[in-house]
DNA sequence: GTTGACCTGTGTCTAGGACACAGGTGTAGG
DNA sequence: CCTACACCTGTGTCCTAGACACAGGTCAAC
């Protein structure tokens, strides 16, 4: 198997099969006739895993940890368990920032509908930008992260719902 | 103002103001007795704005294409609005994204309290990664999107809610 | 003059591949 | 046997938005 399979079979690009090779996580031998890298079916489970994992929201850099600690023959197990967590956080954090910036981008949005463009003065570079920044920062005086706490807990109903519909 | 004064007057690192010098955002006026780069009023106004708009979501290159516009005379408003609106897409989509793995992460970390280390056996690398991910492969026969467009809509209501709490 | 704290510009690094490119391979036709 | 041409391969570089390391310069105190 050379690239050009490999990736066909997990419907993957061949430079994401590339680039596993070149971090090491796969270890094709080298047909010494043409140069080019012979993939086994131990490759392809790896891959597979790397793939999950991938898609299970760990990093490169957690697969690569995992992958070695099962290589030196131990349980990746508990490993596992403590970077998902983590990541599981760090998820939410993320999640939470992308909401509040997609709430201002849309009352960014919304308030411009109403203004007309600014003519090219000399001390604005664009007022829509500016203005809604500057309004941003003079309102909303009291505004403790307690309404994006709100915004989290009605996240979170609305997704268990959606959870538990399934 | 060297980079330490102005960096310090906007609360960010001295980096940040480097790297918008480096990619010719800034102009100060090279001091020709230290080679120290001198900033300007018009330097801190337009980092006011670089801020403003990255804090609105705009990437640096939309920045770049708004300073360009503006330093031409012509109002960069209608690119504005175009590209916050092709950013704000972006932004629901990767957020339709990250919703999605949240679950998975959430529901994998759950499943896998019930479910003991695995040892090391030759055949699998991880099986909790291993088992989840088949798992997944072979429920939800029929999930054409139409839960996550209820998620969707779920989330927006919440947000709207959310919104409007204001 | 010298010590030492601070400051500066430049080069390199990050994640996760995507992309460009020069050259090799294989096959069809002549 | 040789060539044309499509496809394939490995390697190097690029992307975000800055962060970090580091050698050397500057400035005030002593
Ligand atoms: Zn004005
Ligand atoms: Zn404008
Ligand atoms: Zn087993
Ligand atoms: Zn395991």
């Amino acid at each position: 198997m050379r690239v050009a399979e490999l990736s066909e079979r997990l419907a993957i690009t061949p430079d994401t099969v590339r680039f596993y090779t070149r971090i090491g996580f796969l270890r094709p031998r080298k047909n010494p006739d043409n140069g080019y890298k012979e993939y086994g079916a131990e490759d392809l489970q790896r891959l597979k895993f790397i793939l999950s994992a991938r898609g299970l929201g760990f990093s490169v850099d957690d697969v690569g940890q995992i992958l070695r600690e099962a290589d030196q023959g131990k349980s990746p197990c508990h490993a596992t368990r403590t970077l998902m967590a983590t990541r599981l956080r760090e998820s939410e954090q993320r999640f939470r920032e992308m909401l509040a910036l997609r709430n201002k981008m849309q009352a960014a949005l919304t308030s411009w509908e109403t203004v007309p463009d600014c003519p090219p003065s000399g001390h604005t570079i664009c007022h829509l930008i500016e203005a809604f920044s500057e309004q941003e920062w003079s309102a909303e005086p009291g505004l403790d992260s307690s309404t994006e706490m709100d915004a989290m807990k009605d996240e979170t109903e609305a997704m268990n719902k959606v959870t538990s519909k399934r």
